[in-house]
DNA sequence: CGCTATTAAGTTGTGCGCAATATAGTTGTG
DNA sequence: CACAACTATATTGCGCACAACTTAATAGCG
């Protein structure tokens, strides 16, 4: 891409982190598209899952959320479709009635096995090695402790 | 985070790439509202004013969702939404009825300026050096090509 | 020329993300 | 105990993404 001649070379596309960035997301949600097939999941119920398989107890929505950096407008309508397709349970805290207790359903753990491959996959769609792959994920880690700490600014 | 004992730990969500992935695609585009704040644009707009301004020429809609990787789904109602802001120009090529031409208005020329500072505001708060962006635009760059690759097979 | 295949853009429907707001339940204080 | 402040979740509205489909225009071919 030939950036010489502009009056802000520093906003070609080519040159910036940014759009990389997104492209390489959508691309990874895309290639999970095909991974989850048979679950009935999306991306983002996968990582709710994720988190549900590995706290191995009821979470509510927010410890869900601080977990996943979204808040209850995205969870909300997201949880009630994981609880439609029999995944989980929503029930109240009898002991605080604002919570909301989010829980494995027997069909929910099942899943853990069915998706345990998945990793590996979308490693090896990635063509890096496991090495890179850790790096990387140390790299963009770092990157979002960053922002966080722009945008509080 | 502790995962020993697990039945698939795998599947543990901090040894994953693709959380941190997600999760900094997202902290990018809530920094760029910061950033973007007055121009009146969001992330994706902003893209789109990249490869307009970069092209310096009236562009189809096709040639803009190859470039940026989107289709028409999603570019049209945003076009429509840059052209009610005054920044596009959407014609029909007289030549070719079923191609629209996208060109900008002189308001959407003049925001380049506005804008040639965000580069490098958004590199300050990312907390890195232009050479480490670069090394991870590439990383990022050849992992979405692998995963293309790997969706079309 | 006429007809089919192809191409370009638009439309529809679903599922995020997230800001802003609403609602209900709980806590702390006098 | 009353009541204000706070907390947890839900709702609303908007803007993407994208699959599937529709509509309109052009190209290609006999």
């Amino acid at each position: 891409m030939d950036v010489s001649g502009r009056t802000y070379p520093q906003l070609a596309l080519d040159l910036q982190l940014c759009f990389p960035l997104y492209a390489a997301t959508r691309a990874v949600t895309k290639r999970y598209v095909t991974l989850l097939e048979g679950t009935g999941l999306t991306y983002p119920q996968y990582l709710v899952m994720l988190v549900l398989w590995e706290a191995d107890e009821p979470l509510t929505v927010t410890a869900l959320g601080h977990r996943l950096r979204l808040d209850s407008g995205t969870l909300t309508p997201l949880l009630k479709r994981l609880e439609a397709a029999g995944h989980i349970r929503r029930e109240r805290d009898p002991g605080d009635e604002r919570r909301v207790l989010v829980s494995l359903t027997e069909a929910g753990r099942a899943l853990e096995e069915q998706v345990s491959g998945v990793p590996q996959q979308l490693g090896q769609s990635m063509g890096i090695s496991r090495d890179e792959a850790l790096a990387l994920r140390d790299q963009l880690t770092e990157l979002v402790d960053h922002l966080d700490a722009a945008d509080s600014a």
